[in-house]
DNA sequence: TTTTGTTTTAATCATTTGTTTAATTTTTGA
DNA sequence: TCAAAAATTAAACAAATGATTAAAACAAAA
């Protein structure tokens, strides 16, 4: 009863990084439980199918990845500010250790778009979270234009997301791996920064 | 003579269509054939495999892709801001038609990153093209801080494209489709804007 | 028309791949 | 300790998949 479920979750664990990096068409199941250590069978007996095993990691990764976003928003303590820097230091100390994770969620976003906000409407979180109110002020005292929430967090997620999205591209353009990494350190202080400045007329 | 090249290239377009939607390991090559209406092997007749009928697509799309950044980047004519302009609607004008380009392109610049930039040596055109000096003397008339040209673009990529690659998860977040479309147009005229603020102090 | 080269087709091959089965080993609880 | 339950294994199956073959249809040149 111990032993079953310790197997089971290195199997899902082997699986989401195969996943994550190669894409669910080109993982092939045995690579799965060669991965793993475990025998072929093992897989279809913990998971029924390859598919439901694929099934269960998106639902678990669409989840944790927007729960990040959306804890921080309804956070009643913090200002907008700060928020933002929060945002800005979960999402990069996350990619840091996890740096397939967004183009894994932008693949299958198309299929799965509706597991991300699990239980919650998506459109009570954009209007009525402590963020979204904070957004409001912000624009009635005129330091922010008045423009639709889904725009900034759009800029905001693009700023924080994209280098882990284009990294071999951009470690090409910026001439080496170490002057890559580089730019990657300073973005954390930086985005903040910038998306502060960009609003500002 | 004249026959062959014209299938040959229908099948070209329908497999970058089809591998742009799925990906290489997801698409078949019956698939291929039967949206391309041919027969199968033709498929192995005109290109030999469906590797080599992939790469054949992933060359194209690549230096087409970065062509379109390096062509502007390389314009003696125009000025700084001008150029920013001009990436920014000649992007966005593409990917008005090729929605799906960006991801894929990201998906395979792990493998295909180097025919990114074909001939041109990157750093080359990151430091010699006229982007370049323009962005130095920006810098020098303290217009602009001093931070690497890799980060400014990367800047400026992430605010264009990651609409595209995330779309599913912005639409919901902005209520429906048509809040999106119209989220996607205003970004046309703002690009340029935030991008110019962003760096303001 | 005949001939020659090109394009297209149906059928087939050899692997790969997801899944299942039936037997074996290991663990657990009485 | 020992039987029942759980975990693991090797072997096999059926469908799919990329590729090839050999013959047919077609087009162009002589």
């Amino acid at each position: 009863m111990k032993k079953g479920e310790l197997t089971e979750e290195r199997i899902k664990q082997t699986a989401k990084l195969l996943f994550q990096q190669k894409g669910y068409a080109a993982v092939k199941t045995r690579e799965i439980a060669e991965a793993s250590g475990i025998n072929l069978a093992l897989l279809n007996y913990y998971f029924r199918s390859k598919e439901n095993l694929f099934q269960q990691i998106m639902a678990d990764t669409m989840r944790t990845f927007m729960q990040r976003l959306l804890l921080i928003m309804m956070q009643p303590e913090s200002d907008f500010r700060q928020k933002i820097i929060d945002i800005t230091e979960g999402y990069l100390d996350l990619l840091e250790q996890e740096p397939n994770l967004p183009l894994f969620i932008m693949n299958n976003l198309g299929t799965h778009a509706d597991e991300l906000f699990g239980e919650m409407q998506p459109d009570k979180v954009f209007t009525r979270s402590f963020f979204a109110q904070q957004y409001r002020e912000e624009i009635n005292a005129k330091r922010l234009p008045d423009q639709p929430l889904v725009q900034f967090v759009c800029n905001l997620l693009s700023l924080i997301v994209f280098p882990y999205i284009a990294s071999p591209m951009l470690s090409r353009m910026a001439g080496d791996e170490e002057r890559f990494l580089k730019m990657l350190k300073e973005r954390k202080k930086m985005i903040p920064v910038w998306i502060e400045n960009m609003y500002q007329k």
